[in-house]
DNA sequence: ACTACACTTCGAAACATGTCGAATTATCAA
DNA sequence: TTGATAATTCGACATGTTTCGAAGTGTAGT
């Protein structure tokens, strides 16, 4: 984290998952593999926006809203297919962070 | 993260390191050891509150309320010690959330 | 007791965030 | 082309955050 762009970047990712309701919605697009597994798999499951906020209890243009905070904070990927826009991690963002806390 | 008070500390630690100055702060109690060294010291490295804010212009008072809100997130510990406050970073801490991004 | 130093609390100002409903855009199917 | 479904943008409101300087608290030395 020695210099202050990556600083920045980090900070925005923290910011994004600093709501609760971000930050489960995170989760579950996170928790790509079968409970026990290790997460190794080239394809990460994918969900459509809707199916992300089910329980969440929240209007759809407030999870819209945080799913984009989280697509710019370059947590999540985000794209359209047909009617739905699908959302996913990518295992690079979780090694990073899983990194910074590791580190020497 | 499968229950909810867990959601919601985890949460309140990112919210904590969501802030610039904040993440500066952490970082420079997290790098306890010698770069290139894996740290593994028992006792961490401690820093008043004022050697912390050092290059940072920030004013005293943003400073105290920047540490007390990592403090509250239970990120740092806070110990006084004559006319100074200590911080440190526990290890667990950055275990904790080291994990949460590499499980599985 | 007085002073100096380190830090915290308070009050205020500017700014950012979370949330909703209504309106809008995008896509597909009939 | 019309209608249905999925998602986003907009405007508004309440609430929270960041920051400062001023004032207050705690500790050690004179």
């Amino acid at each position: 984290m020695s210099n202050y762009q990556n600083n920045k970047a980090l900070a925005e990712m923290f910011k994004a998952l600093s709501n609760p309701h971000r930050l489960v919605l995170f989760h579950r697009l996170m928790t790509c593999c079968a409970p026990g597994t290790k997460c190794n798999a080239d394809v990460a499951i994918k969900f459509c926006v809707s199916e992300l906020g089910e329980g969440l209890n929240i209007a759809a243009s407030t999870l819209s809203h945080h799913l984009k905070a989280l697509h710019q904070a370059r947590l999540i990927h985000m794209e359209r297919n047909g009617k739905n826009v699908e959302c996913w991690v990518e295992p690079d963002v979780l090694k990073e962070l899983s990194t910074f806390f590791n580190q020497s």
